[in-house]
DNA sequence: ACCCAGGGTCATA
DNA sequence: TATGACCATGGG
């Protein structure tokens, strides 16, 4: 069930360098800051970082937070994601560097970015799918809601971020690549599709997404 | 003028 | 443990 919704969301959407970066630190800065709030915004943020030559981790750990506010002032909440920006650069020097992190095991750095000051579950996720190349399903919001409206989930566990990634993550076989585009052509759909007001009945793929009739039992098996 | 975005933290009950 | 305020800019 679960491979074939996948497989179908996945094949609906081509995405093609949905989430670019020059680097891996790159990838887990626009992870910080592109919470609560649209790439359009968090780009321009990212390109006067690189203008100052602060993609880089040793860089940024020292640069002081009053400064980073204007120039990530587009990305929105600048002094909240200035400070988490520098706790997340401080923390990967402090740990010998990406390379170092990236020979931990992926729940060992799961718990190692969980423990970083404004890095959640999701952004934790992300980090590790698209910053770290790790098999990882990103349960975020449109997920979860996806999931439901699929029935894919029971009620109770919609709002259980871990319950809601432990349904797709073990099931689904698929390389790294694989969750990736899941993800992003998740986001996209309910991005392009359903937003702002799902009402799916002019869904162009209506298969996909049964918002309002219960769960589509018919769709899946074709 | 209003709503919300590819969330997380912190204070309160 | 479970909600809710808060961050704050930019596009619709």
């Amino acid at each position: 069930m679960i491979e074939i919704a996948c497989a179908r969301l996945i094949d609906s959407y081509t995405v093609e360098n949905w989430w670019p970066a020059d680097s891996r630190f790159e990838v887990l800065v626009g992870a910080i800051l592109v919470q609560n709030t649209r790439w359009a915004n968090v780009a321009r943020a990212i390109d006067r970082l690189r203008e100052y030559r602060l993609l880089d981790p040793a860089s940024l750990s020292v640069t002081p937070q009053a400064r980073l506010h204007l120039l990530i002032r587009s990305a929105g909440c600048q002094s909240v994601k200035a400070r988490r920006l520098v706790s997340l650069a401080t923390w990967i020097t402090d740990s010998g560097g990406l390379e170092a992190l990236d020979g931990l095991a992926t729940p060992a750095l799961r718990s190692a970015l969980l423990a970083v000051h404004g890095i959640g579950e999701e952004t934790a996720d992300a980090m590790l799918c698209f910053g770290f190349a790790r098999r990882v399903f990103v349960a975020d919001k449109y997920a979860r809601l996806w999931l439901s409206r699929m029935g894919l989930v029971s009620v109770p566990d919609t709002k259980n971020y871990a319950a809601c990634r432990n349904i797709v993550e073990p099931v689904l076989a698929g390389t790294n690549i694989c969750m990736q585009d899941l993800h992003a052509a998740i986001v996209m759909h309910a991005q392009s599709v359903c937003r702002p007001d799902p009402k799916c009945g002019q869904c162009a793929l209506s298969g996909l997404c049964s918002l309002g009739s219960g769960p589509e039992k018919g769709s899946l098996t074709e």
